[in-house]
RNA sequence: CGGGAUGUGGCUCAACUUGGUAGAGCACCUGUUUUGGGUACAGGGGGUUGCAGGUUCAAAUCCUGUCAUCCCGACCA
């Protein structure tokens, strides 16, 4: 049966409701696709619901295809799992908590790792059972701090999460491949955009992984590429380590009053103005030193400075990645008054010669270097005296560090790590993750199964996820105009629109019999078969998006219709007798 | 959690500065009209102005509190 516009629960709106702000937020409510139930929780429509069940069951046949197989877990979960991994006090404010009528803790899945486990336990324990690769496809709920731009960051939405378990690291590897090739053909499918870039394992303690993102200037994570093909998120990009070079020759250190320079721009207009040299003094002659406090996920606080050239800020979030699971901020006043040997401004690794900073130095604080900073690199430096710098200031000659921190930001135009350009930065939204989570989980609840020769192993997980809903905002974000939607055939609601316009009852007979015809060729059909002017039928067909629209009207008298590309744009009659063919 | 903005029929907004008892467009209902680009006209239904308190003869409007939503940031398998 067609669905028909007469009857279809469906309102358009004619104006951008005030709670959207991304473009394909606003058209999915326009189109009456979806409807806002709650901040980041969305009720859906009958259009939208049949472009989610297209992504879901493309998603589906290939997680079949790699072997797969399908379960469906509670969302509502018990407290006790997650209490043995760690993660019901973890996961913060970020879970959504309730109780049951005898005060009994539970949880709204945000994910779930602990049941797939949990449930590989319950029915496995030998090595011949695996590998095994299980997934499912369902809602989960976090409760984001901020939800953001419809279903881009929801609080409630559908992730496609799949496990493998192995016995072997060899087999972990291959499980993973077999489920990174699946990404590739679903992402190819569905027709999305993506790049696959190293991620940053992290939090979860894994080894290899990897994010695909799809580009767009409203994603969330910044990641960087070269034009040889490297792709990286911005937390995972290692910095190329400049040679180290001969300090033969090298000016020594000198220190120098350099009054009202607590700032970097100030310290190099002071240098330019006093202490020329026939060069320009600039940013990147300075090593600044950044002093960050570490809490650790005990609670402990402590400091660590990190010298990175003038010329670069800390990224927060590559410091969070390398010194995770530890928290990251800005020292505080109340750290600098308990140590009063850090010179708010004039920090440097020595004073009066002697090693101030690092766990061996006078401060007996860890100092970690940049990777730039090699041996024989010559630096103005804090002199750890009010309104005193060091110049000439040689790494290996004058000074050593604890070792390194790659956490400065990474800057359009600096060298991919393997040599294959400059990088650019670009923005992107996730829409999957592979990685080798590794027996992390499988430890924590006792996951393991015997080996051939009857020893207890351990079992080694994998982890995959697609965000679903997630794909359904980034397919209406790259694929619309300033009309409306624009679906990918893969996706689209039905495969053919048909409009009937005209007053004669005889258009909607004609609109009615090809209907029927191109479902009897087993594609499905919306029609337009309303009694409204023509003008609200083009708009509306514009903006719900389906790629090929037939026009049933005017042209019946010379027995033909219009086929209509929604993307090109381009109309062409074609006759009545051909247009199923043409278009089945 | 920090910063900003906003809460008025289903939707988008006006009226608030300068208090006088709520209005437009869209949507919806009825009739006529129109039928290849949101047709035109006439009539109609629908709002305790987020909530609570206060000031006042009188509050959408002024004051206090509170709740909620959106945006930026922080946060974020």
């Amino acid at each position: 049966m067609p669905i028909r516009l007469s009857s279809l629960f469906l309102r358009t709106l004619r104006e951008d409701p005030a709670e959207a702000e991304v473009e394909s937020h606003k058209l999915l409510l326009r189109a009456g696709y979806i409807r806002r139930a709650a901040p980041g929780v969305y009720t859906w429509l009958p259009l939208g619901l049949a472009v989610k069940a297209k992504v879901e069951r493309i998603v589906r046949e290939e997680m079949n295809r790699a072997g797969a197989q399908e379960v469906f877990f509670p969302a509502l979960l018990p407290r006790e799992p997650y209490e043995q991994t760690g993660r019901w006090t973890e996961y913060g404010d970020n879970l959504f908590r309730l109780q049951d009528r005898k005060k009994a803790d539970y949880l709204l899945a945000p994910t779930h790792e602990e049941m797939f486990t949990l449930l590989v336990k319950d029915l496995y324990s030998s090595y011949k059972d695996l590998p095994v690769c299980l997934y499912q496809i369902q809602n989960k709920y976090r409760d984001e701090a901020r939800p953001r731009a419809g279903l881009l960051r929801g609080r409630e939405f559908v992730m496609k999460d799949a496990y493998s378990f192995d016995l072997t690291d060899e087999g972990l590897e291959k499980s993973y491949q077999a489920q990174r090739d699946a990404y590739e053909r679903i992402f190819t499918r569905l027709g999305v955009d993506y790049v696959i870039v190293k991620a940053d394992a992290g939090a979860m303690g894994g080894s290899a992984s990897e994010e695909f993102l799809s580009p767009s200037p409203i994603g969330e994570d910044t990641f960087v590429r070269s034009p040889g093909g490297y792709a990286a998120n911005v937390e995972a990009v290692k910095t190329v380590v400049p040679k180290a070079m001969n300090s033969d020759g090298l000016p020594a250190a000198t220190v120098h009053d350099t009054p009202n320079t607590n700032t970097i721009d100030s310290l190099v207009d002071f240098a330019n103005a006093n202490h020329g040299r026939g060069h320009v003094w600039n940013a990147a002659h300075t090593l600044k030193n950044v002093v960050l406090a570490l809490t650790s996920p005990e609670g402990k606080r402590s400091l660590v400075v990190v010298g990175i050239p003038g010329d670069r800020e800390v990224d927060a979030k590559r410091a969070e990645a390398a010194f995770g699971p530890n928290d990251v901020e800005p020292a505080t006043d109340a750290d600098f008054e308990r140590h009063p040997e850090l010179v708010k401004g004039y920090i440097g690794p020595v004073k009066n010669g002697n090693p101030l900073l690092g766990l061996e130095g006078e401060a007996k604080v860890r100092y970690l270097l940049d990777p730039r900073v090699v041996d024989g690199t010559s630096w103005i430096s804090g002199a750890n005296v009010e309104g005193k710098h060091v110049f000439d200031l040689v790494k290996g000659r004058d000074f050593n560090a604890d070792g390194i921190a790659d956490i400065a930001e990474v800057r359009a135009g600096d060298p991919a790590p393997d040599g294959s350009g400059p990088l650019e930065l670009a923005r992107g939204i996730e829409i999957g993750h592979v990685f080798q989570l590794g027996r992390k989980y499988a430890q924590a609840l006792g996951l393991q199964v015997l080996d051939e020769n009857g020893k207890l192993q351990t079992v080694t997980m994998g982890s995959y996820g697609i965000g679903v809903t997630r794909l359904v905002a980034v397919l209406a974000e790259a694929n619309r105009d300033d009309k409306g939607l624009i679906w990918p055939e893969s996706v689209s609601p039905a495969d053919v629109y048909i409009v009937a316009t005209g007053k004669d009852d005889s258009v909607f007979e004609h609109a009615e019999r090809l209907a029927a015809e191109f479902e009897a060729k087993g594609k499905s059909v919306i029609l337009d078969d309303r009694k409204v002017s023509p003008g609200i039928k083009f708009s509306d067909a514009e903006l719900i998006g389906v790629p090929h629209i037939v026009i049933c009207g005017k042209g019946l008298e010379n027995g033909e219709v219009d086929h209509w590309n929604r993307r090109s744009g381009e109309r062409r009659a074609l006759s009545l007798n051909s247009v199923v063919a043409e278009l089945a």
